[in-house]
DNA sequence: AAACAATCTAGTCAGTGTCAAGTTTATATG
DNA sequence: CATATAAACTTGACACTGACTAGATTGTTT
């Protein structure tokens, strides 16, 4: 950890810590490489040998979120997965979890074309995040959703209310209709947990 | 009409027809004030007599967004609003259809931080989209959302998986599990309608 | 006709990402 | 152990960005 060494040791890592540091504290759109290398101690050349440009730097910095992701779902699943149903509900709310806690993270993930979706990492951790949901949707559809459209098409609910309910959180706009800042967490994940339920009701 | 004259004419309104169409061509994240100010014809100062700054710019600009938003609602509603279910999924393909149409414009209004929602002109069209959803909802559970609770829940399913399938089919997610871009337009009414329709059945 | 306000230009500034050239250090090879 | 080579990092330059200032031009009011 000797300070003044020429070689950093692990820089890769140093920077992306101080790029989602940065991220937090600026958001996206004032987002500075040259920040990001100086709050890792580094000339603004520096990262140009680990992540060739921003765009690399931002790529990896979103896959890591999408790991992440996966294992805040991972958690909620196994905490609380009586039925296939709750499974299905614990997998969104999970998803919801992430994305409150990194909303920035979660917005450059799903809402910037700057992530290079052709990188073979962010591109298969990304695919990781929907298989999940092939896996859930078939264990509550009783049928694969590659195989039966209208399997395809409960998928497509469950992703989209809670993708949706993420990025209107996130955003701010489901505060004046949830007042969520004013519930403490189980509140909070109850009433999620009754929206995400209802959207994902069988046919009536 | 006249090219050559110091003053303009309507600079505000050409400055935001060129600011859509920069927007169009390069995105909100390589978006440029002084190539706005270029295609309208003008110095690179000229737009802060008009709007202040980069951001007083697209505030105008997404405020134009959402009335337009309001009106692609309307003409669906209008078009096929046989009972109030069917009017509430009118509601959702006008929301979609905008998004599809201008995934750029959407882009600046919901994910993006530029505009200013102090704004007076920004704050109440964006109001009314929600009013909007709020008298679909009242008409759909025969209860205002703002005094039964349920009512609300109901209102954040509708708005959740609306906008998560717009933010979906926009940012390319859709493709994979529906192929969209291989459908034509009824077809695809179909299928947004089945799932908007689903998502919005009455509970079980 | 003269004063005034609005509109627009042109120049400057600090900041950005990327590129090229040079310096320092680690590692592999003789 | 000495030396060649590759990797890591610094430094300076370039074109570009949005914002600010001072000044030039034009429209409007008195």
């Amino acid at each position: 950890m000797a300070k003044k060494r020429y070689h950093h040791g692990d820089l890769a890592k140093a920077l992306l810590e101080a790029a989602e540091a940065e991220l937090n504290e600026n958001g996206l759109e004032r987002f500075s490489l040259r920040a990001v290398a100086k709050r890792a101690g580094v000339s603004h050349g520096a990262p140009a040998h680990h992540f060739t440009d921003v765009r690399g730097l931002l790529t990896a910095l979103a896959a890591d979120g999408y790991e992440r992701l996966l294992m805040q779902q991972t958690e909620r699943e196994q905490s609380a997965a009586a039925t296939v149903r709750d499974r299905m509900v614990a997998s969104g709310l999970g998803y919801i979890d992430f994305a409150m806690a990194n909303p920035q993270l979660f917005h450059l993930m799903f809402n910037s074309s700057i992530p290079n979706r052709d990188d073979e990492r962010f591109f298969n951790v990304a695919l990781s995040v929907f298989d999940r949901l092939v896996e859930n949707t078939t264990a509550k559809t009783g049928t694969n959703p590659y195989e039966d459209h209208s399997s395809m098409l409960d998928l497509m609910v469950s992703w989209s209310v809670v993708h949706g309910l993420a990025e209107l959180i996130v955003s701010g706009r489901a505060e004046r209709p949830l007042n969520l800042s004013q519930l403490d967490v189980e509140a909070r994940d109850r009433l999620l947990s009754e929206i995400i339920g209802r959207a994902n009701n069988p046919a009536a």
